[in-house]
DNA sequence: GTGCCCATGTAAGTGGTTACATGATTCA
DNA sequence: TGAATCATGTAACCACTTACATGGGCAC
């Protein structure tokens, strides 16, 4: 989705060039995220005619390297990605994308939007255990019908997890504050 | 990803006309999947000329509605590509949509398959806690530091969520059999 | 007869994927 | 000196998204 984002965000975390930021892309840290290199050198291109990002000279005498750094234009229009795009209850690794530009940039003031996405993992978790009641509380199922259950305890079990993990969330940003500065 | 299977897989499930397969895809059981009904109806289209599934002529008098049903060869496409395809860690949804497949037409031979994904995410589990003990092993955490362990748990979490899942999914598999007919 | 849902489509834009391409550095 | 990795890019294709468009049926 907001592949220029995940990009200032990690070049937020440390400037890097795009063989670097592709690289990283691959790894644990962006396990929730991918771009290949294509996508990456092209936004990078974007980001430097939108004045968002700009090559650090400083050795790139000696290689070819190009290492990028975000400017304040670039820092504010995180910002302004992470206050004004409302997630959604599917949106999961956006919120971690958000969280990842908390953690370099914050406090941004995520809660509330937490506890939207909170709400709404209840009420599709309702949903699912209502259709559990309904298609699946016969004592005996047919192996097409167990698959089929399989299948919706899959989306129980992740709504159920996601939902403990952002209790949690929660509860830190309680603690914290969390609230953006201004 | 693989739209026009997931379509000709609700269609086994169902014979539907493109708007309604729209509605469906809307709904909690396709909660893993998601097209719009451009996308369907052009993929409606093309399968048709694959001659993978028909209209059904019965009551396209009485209204506008075009009903498809899966022929032979797209029943067999099905088939193939739940064979072919080789799934990676990632490709949950993948699975749950070759499960799907596997309740209306199967067996279709899943348990290779699921193992091998729960060997993959076994050892993403293995590098995650790893992570977590390298960089949060600490006894203080700045905040940026505990939002990005906070990361770090969602995806550990995700890991072992999915992981027991699967494993009661091969509880069934075992007793069931699960082989491909032929 | 107005508005809403049913039902099917076209068109334009954008972004991601795959393939192609080049050249420098490093190590055996 | 040959292979692997570093490092950056272009081009073509394809899929998905968003917007536009049309018209029938039904209920108030």
């Amino acid at each position: 989705m907001s592949t220029p984002h995940a990009i200032l965000i990690a070049l937020l975390e440390k400037p890097s060039s795009g063989y670097d930021l592709a690289r990283r892309f691959d790894r644990a840290i962006a396990y929730f995220w991918q771009a290949t290199h294509q996508q990456i050198y092209r936004e990078l291109g974007r980001m430097v005619d939108a004045g968002w990002v700009a090559v650090v000279e400083e050795d790139a005498a000696a290689t070819r390297k190009k290492v990028y750094r975000v400017l304040p234009v670039g820092r504010e229009e995180v910002a302004r990605w992470v206050r004004e795009t409302r997630l959604t209850g599917d949106d999961r690794n956006l919120l971690l994308l958000k969280l990842r530009a908390d953690a370099v940039i914050g406090p941004l003031g995520l809660m509330e939007e937490l506890r939207r996405m909170m709400d709404e993992a209840r009420e599709r978790l309702d949903t699912y255990r209502a259709i559990e009641q309904r298609d699946f509380g016969a004592a005996s199922l047919t192996r097409g019908q167990q698959l089929q259950y399989a299948i919706l305890k899959a989306g129980i079990r992740t709504q159920e997890t996601w939902l403990e993990w952002a209790a949690e969330l929660q509860a830190f940003f309680d603690e914290d504050g969390g609230q953006a500065s201004e």
